[in-house]
DNA sequence: TTGAAAAACTAACTATATTAGTTTATATTA
DNA sequence: TAATATAAACTAATATAGTTAGTTTTTCAA
């Protein structure tokens, strides 16, 4: 009946992501967790932190397999194939996964430096990506938030269905990233070394 | 003691609002949401369909604020400037109703006329906005949803704390619409009329 | 004035998170 | 190997939420 489950918080952190993925995010509950992993729910505790904490866990799980992702995509790329490589791959990431991507942005970050670290390594690979566009240092900050912006945007926006049917929503992602490009080409002084 | 609390849908939506945006939607309880009003939480059930109705009932709210927002401050505006005034409007209206605004993007869609309704308002008035750049319907169609996804994006992150402190995130909005016009701009061969 | 409808209530049930305290399996150590 | 300590599971119990059923009470209308 109960000669020890051999769980550990990696393995509640997996379940939990499926869970996340499979029935969304509100169903991640510490009953739902136990059921699945055969155990009864205050076991968990010897494992994680409650459900604040499980949730802590789930937003630096995503983020570093996001990270991991756009990584992969744009790696040994550069200019703009890199930047719609890695607009892709996080779209494609928030697809796949869409409640573990959810939980990326719900947790509080105060004073959580594992959530900190897993964040910033993000920010760090997309500021890496817009160097070839040669802005200014607060250009490049007005850049970077308006990359994530729009991707997390149209991340969200096509989870909840916000977009209609009709037209492939792939090509619009392509069309934004291309228009947000071109944007920045024509703002600039900057000749840009893009591609 | 209890003669007669003279609540109505109204009234409760208003102080669900309220609770949304001074504590989070997470504190937005039927409880909670009683013992503001000075009544037992069954009673609220005279008046809405439960916690998923409550819900449905603000996300509709919460579009119709919006909408109401963002068409007063581009009404009589035409070009470039309606479409800052409504970026502008949009992300301030998050600002000021953060937890309205998240049950904006919560409620599933099926079926909800009022929600449909609500929802197809403000896109309207975007499309409307965009008019002027003269792009064939196809590339209305992105344009729409590149700048949902890219107001959105700004709103949600912003919200959430996720840019640092040091830059002012205003200047970051106005550069990011420029840029997403100055892309519409560069890459459609059409001269559009904006401003 | 009487009766119907609506709005509040109490009571009860289910589900969840969490804590406290207990048992038991595993690992460590004498 | 045997004893013991640690960690992982358990049961039991509490608090809070949502919800339903059924009851009382107010209000409005006939």
């Amino acid at each position: 009946m109960s000669p020890r489950a051999g769980l550990d918080t990696h393995t509640l952190v997996l379940a939990a992501a499926e869970i996340a993925d499979e029935q969304g995010i509100e169903e991640v509950t510490l009953a739902a967790l136990a059921a699945r992993l055969g155990v009864r729910s205050p076991s968990l505790y010897n494992h994680i932190n409650g459900l604040q904490g499980l949730r802590s866990l789930l937003a630096v799980h995503g983020l570093e397999l996001l990270n991991a992702a756009i990584a992969a995509a744009s790696g040994g790329l550069k200019g703009d194939a890199a930047v719609y490589a890695m607009g892709q791959a996080y779209v494609d990431f928030a697809r796949k996964h869409p409640g573990l991507y959810e939980t990326t942005l719900r947790a509080p970050e105060e004073g959580n430096s594992e959530l900190e670290r897993a964040s910033e390594q993000v920010l760090t690979l997309i500021i890496g990506l817009l160097s070839c566009y040669e802005l200014d240092a607060e250009g490049e900050l007005h850049a970077v938030r308006g990359l994530r912006s729009l991707l997390h945007g149209f991340a969200a926006l096509e989870n909840k269905g916000a977009f209609g049917m009709p037209l492939d929503t792939n090509i619009s992602l392509n069309w934004l990233i291309s228009t947000f490009i071109a944007g920045i080409r024509s703002m600039s002084s900057s000749t840009g070394t893009g591609q």
